[in-house]
DNA sequence: CCAATCGATCGACGAATGTCAATATATGCT
DNA sequence: AGCATATATTGACATTCGTCGATCGATTGG
């Protein structure tokens, strides 16, 4: 479950560019399968829209309607994804979005 | 497997403006779960790479390296996502991407 | 008409995914 | 130390997904 987050080599070259190698398109699958699933994106619109940038677990399941376990793997896509970052501190676990991360796909889906 | 395209009513509202209804999201998840499969983001990147922004499917086959069939079945899922257009011509069927619903995507994923 | 070709559909199968209850781990409080 | 709380992990299960071989429908050329 817990996956290394690679860099992408060709970063942000459009896909109207040239077709991807296998490489380039696994980590990008990985990347949009993060989001390929609406308790997902609810969940990663409750972080990126909060005004603190920054959301605790706790504030998360409720919410989602989902139990504990199932947020907390769901986050886990996330965090493996590069898509959010999660910070441990005390007992709670909060996160943030990677703007860097989101910019890398939008500069994937410019158009040519 | 054949699914109507509804147009998005919030569309282009990014994700850092609000937490995603369960229709949006449901929405863009079978968009973004088009794009989740290393094999249909690079016959993605055939179809918007080429010069001629059309792609005959018989050109598709052997350079994905899938079968027909998969083939067949991957486009059909591009373009129930709206990402593609399926034109038939004769006993040829040639894509186009549909730059509007990567704009959309881009716009999702847009900066606060 | 018949044969050939292109692409979609069907049926099957193993692999991956979303989900939850139960349990484990870690932290903080008294 | 002992207990309560927050989160992660495990195990199980039904569903979805990617894939291919076989077949079907449509179009074209002799």
């Amino acid at each position: 479950m817990t996956k290394t987050i690679r860099v992408l080599e060709a970063c942000c070259r459009p896909v109207t560019a040239r077709v991807f190698d296998q490489t380039e398109a696994d980590e990008l699958a990985t990347m949009f399968k993060a989001l390929a699933d609406p308790a997902r994106l609810r969940l990663l619109s409750m972080v990126a829209s909060s005004p603190e940038r920054e959301v605790c677990a706790c504030d998360l399941v409720e919410p989602s309607g989902r139990s504990q376990p199932t947020v907390s793997h769901h986050m886990s896509v996330l965090v493996d994804a590069g898509l959010v970052t999660r910070e441990k501190r005390g007992k709670w676990a909060w996160y943030r979005v990677v703007p860097e991360r989101l910019d890398l796909l939008r500069a994937v889906l410019a158009p040519g």
